[in-house]
Order: structure tokens, then sequence, then C-alpha cells
DNA sequence: TAATTTTTTTAATAACATTATTATAAACCT
DNA sequence: AGGTTTATAATAATGTTATTAAAAAAATTA
């Protein structure tokens, strides 16, 4: 799991950082001091502080003098970073925690593919329908590992096409989501059949610049996962 | 500018921050050496360390032996990030990155108001409310800074009533956004008129519970200031 | 209760040793 | 000779240790 070519610092902040999303360290609460952490990882104060420093900057912890280090509220957290997403990947991530990303996913993929229909250029034309041609190869050799692949190239390539920096960064956030998704698909989404058409779709709309239907596409398919979660979370609910 | 009370390291973050958004070190390019910006802004070279973690962590700069420290593709900064966002304004923004804050801003403020009316507390109205009532006293006395704060407010407290902590990460996205909008409002948008009517409608559909309807508001609201960026962007084109 | 002292913890500096990377040059093979 | 591999040296970050300063909470005292 832990790439050992990562310099002590960032392997300190990958522990304290999966640590603190998996509810190890509670939000409000203190985590052991610098003195301390550097005891138990067995490197030096400075290292630690640097990986405190690191931590910081992403939101998660606050250190104060005399205070110590504590868990910072989530409201802080940089959920858009990308180490952070990844530990919530690490966490828990629950049917609720999909819905959240679905429901920022869906107006942001429709809006997305609005874009891209704009401002996409020939070379992401190509990288898009290269994306396209993989899904339906892995799809045809029942392959869930290369679709997923491959879905997830696609969406990059999409985001890409804006040439808008935010969408671009939410690439990372994109890539979680599917990621929170696959684990939940088998519950919420037994038929995993025309995935490629609905792309395949979504593409020539891009392609032949029709901006509003390539929104509309996106966020159709988009809400129709939305629904499936909701559904599921009811069920859960109603079952509990 | 620089608030004293801030600790070296968090300082020589902010200015070396805000010179990189400035454009002072370009991407790609380097930035002095540990020991020399230790020199330069006369701080230990443990604390010009920590402030080179911070803005790694921050997806800025990389740092690597023999390499030296340089500033990072633009994709990599975490341009969601409260600071980043901050440097951004202080660095030169133009009318296309208006234009790229509107393209966000538009799908998520709907997204937002429809969440809204589904989720939000009676805790969630009153803030709302009292936010447009800030905004309607405030456009009466005419009162420019005293709108805009009432403005951000209000859109803070609809991010807030959607309970999706991603939204909520989202504040601080919009406050920038309102304020790199506020920096153009003269130019592209003459009449400031019915400003609380069209926030007042939007509460109204939101507190009724009327999701698709707010969600329509919203969209709307933001559909027709992009529109007026796009125009004024075709303008300044059409004069060069 | 209010002011003061103590104690804990981070903040900051300094000096030093190590490691990783890259450019250069030397050696080595066709 | 030309190209490839292999040492070597230079450079800059990485990491450690030690010490002092400052801040803030807690305990003590007037």
């Amino acid at each position: 799991m832990d790439a050992r070519h990562l310099n002590l610092t960032q392997q300190l902040v990958h522990e304290l950082g999966r640590s603190i999303l998996k509810g190890k360290y509670k939000v409000g609460g203190k985590l052991p001091s610098e003195a301390e952490l550097g005891e138990i990882y067995d490197i030096s104060r400075n290292a630690t502080r640097e990986a405190v420093k690191m931590l910081t900057a992403k939101g998660l912890i606050s250190s104060r003098p005399r205070k110590g280090i504590q868990v910072a509220d989530q409201n802080k957290w940089n959920l858009f970073d990308t180490d952070v997403l990844g530990w919530i990947l690490v966490g828990k991530p629950d049917l609720y925690m999909l819905r959240h990303f679905m429901q920022l996913r869906q107006p942001v993929e429709a809006q997305a593919a609005y874009l891209a229909a704009q401002y996409a250029t020939a070379e992401d034309f190509d990288n898009i329908e290269q994306a396209l041609s993989n899904m339906q190869l892995a799809e045809v050799n029942n392959d869930a590992e290369a679709t997923h692949h491959a879905d997830v190239k696609f969406h990059k390539a999409v985001l890409n096409a804006t040439k808008n920096p935010f969408f671009i960064q939410l690439e990372n956030f994109i890539e979680i989501a599917l990621k929170v998704n696959l684990r939940y698909t088998n519950r919420i989404k037994p038929v995993t059949e025309l995935e490629y058409q609905a792309h395949a779709d979504l593409f020539a709309a891009i392609k032949k610049g029709e901006a509003a239907k390539a929104y509309e596409f996106a966020m159709s398919t988009q809400s129709a996962t939305l629904k499936l979660v909701d559904e599921a979370i009811t069920r859960s609910e109603s079952e509990a």
C-alpha cells in the first residue's frame, strides 16, 4: 500500500491523513503532540512538523501552542484535494457519501458536456473517442476493470475538453466518485449493459457541437444513477 | 496587507503563493532554493521548508533533490483551496477567469438550490431569510458593500442547506466568484436592480420545497450572468 | 477574584550528516 | 570512431539533533 519511495514526511502525511478519515482521530479531538508523533513513528520532530504543516494546508488539522494538534471541523477539510479524496476511499464511504458525490457529479458532468461541445479540439475528440473504443472492447470482453478504467478516461477527457481549469481540477473528484460508485454498483445497479451506448451518444453530441443535447444526455445519465442511489438509501432505511 | 499574527511559515506561504499566482514565478520555472529563500526572506531554513511543504500540499509547487523548487503545472493546483482562490484574486483575474468561475457556478448554484429545497431545516430558512432582509435593506440604502456582503451570506446559507459537504466546501469558491464578479459588475452589468427580487423568489421556492422550481430560478439567474460575461468577452475580442 | 507564575506545546534557529538526482566524464564495447 | 554503459562529482533536497523563544492554558498566590 505504502509506496516506500515517498519521503518520511509524505509517509507520515498519508498515515495520519488515512487515520483521520478512518475516524481513528475524531473531529475536534487531539492528535499526539509533535514530540509524541515523532516518537511513535520514529522520525525526527522536524519531519513530523513538516507533515503537520502539510495536513494543516489541506485543512485537516490545526496546531497551536499549548493546545496541541487537533482535527479540524469537517467543513474546513479541502475535500477536493486529491489526497483527501483518496483518503475518503480508505475510510468508510457509505451510500450517503455516494449520494453526496452523485449530487455534485450530476450537474458537473452535465455542464462539462455542454462546455466540451463548445470548446473541444480535435485532440480532445481523439482522446474521448479512444476511451470510448477501449470501453467497447472491455465490455465485449466482459472485463470489469478495463471498463472502469476506460470510463474514468472518458470522463476525464470530457472535463479536459471544457478548457476550464476548475472542471479540469475536478478530474480527481470524478475519478473518486466513479470508484465509490463502483463499490456499490452491484448493490444499486445490477445491470451494467448499455453503458457504452450512453457514452457514445454523449460523444456524438459533443462532436457535433450540440451543447444542449450533450447537456441533456449527461444530465439524464447522472440523474438515473442518482435516482438509483436515492432508492437504495430509502430501501436500506426502511430495512433498519 | 500581511497579518502580523501569522507565523513566519504562513507569512512565507502567502508571500510565495501570491507571487506564483501573480506570475512572478512562471509555471515550470524555478523558485530560489531552500537556502536562498531563507536568505531572501530572512527566516531559517526549517521555516522555509515548512512553507515549501505547505505549498506542495496545495499543489502549487514541487521540490525534488537536484531539480530544486519549481512551480507545478496549473492542473495540479488545488484551485478549490481557500488560499489559492484568494491568491487568484490578488493575481490578475480577467474576463476569461470570470467566465471560468461562472461556468462552474451556474450548475453548482442551481443544484444547490434544488438540494436546499429538499434538505433545508428551519435554521437554514432563518439564515437565508436574514441574508435576504439584509440585502433588501442594503439595496434601499444603496449600500453596495453591504449588498455584496448580504449576497455572499445568502448563497453560503443556501449551500449550507444542501447538507452536502462538497457543496458546503464550495462556499469559498462561490465567495471568490462573487468577488471577481463584483470587480466586473460595472462593465458587464450596468443595472443592479431586481437583485433582491430574484433572490427572494429563489428563497420562496426553497422554502416551499419546490426543488425543480428553485433549480430553474437559480439556473436562469446564473445563465443570464454567464451570458453577459460571454457577450463582454465577444465585445472585447472584437475591439482587439 | 484578579493578577502572577508555572508548565506545556508549538515556533524558530542553527549546525550537521545523509540521500537522491542529474550532468559530466571516463571506460567500454562493437 | 561512434555509441552505450558505468563511475564520479556536484548540487539540492532530505533528515537529524540540540537549543532557545514565544504563546497559551492551568495552577498558584495575593
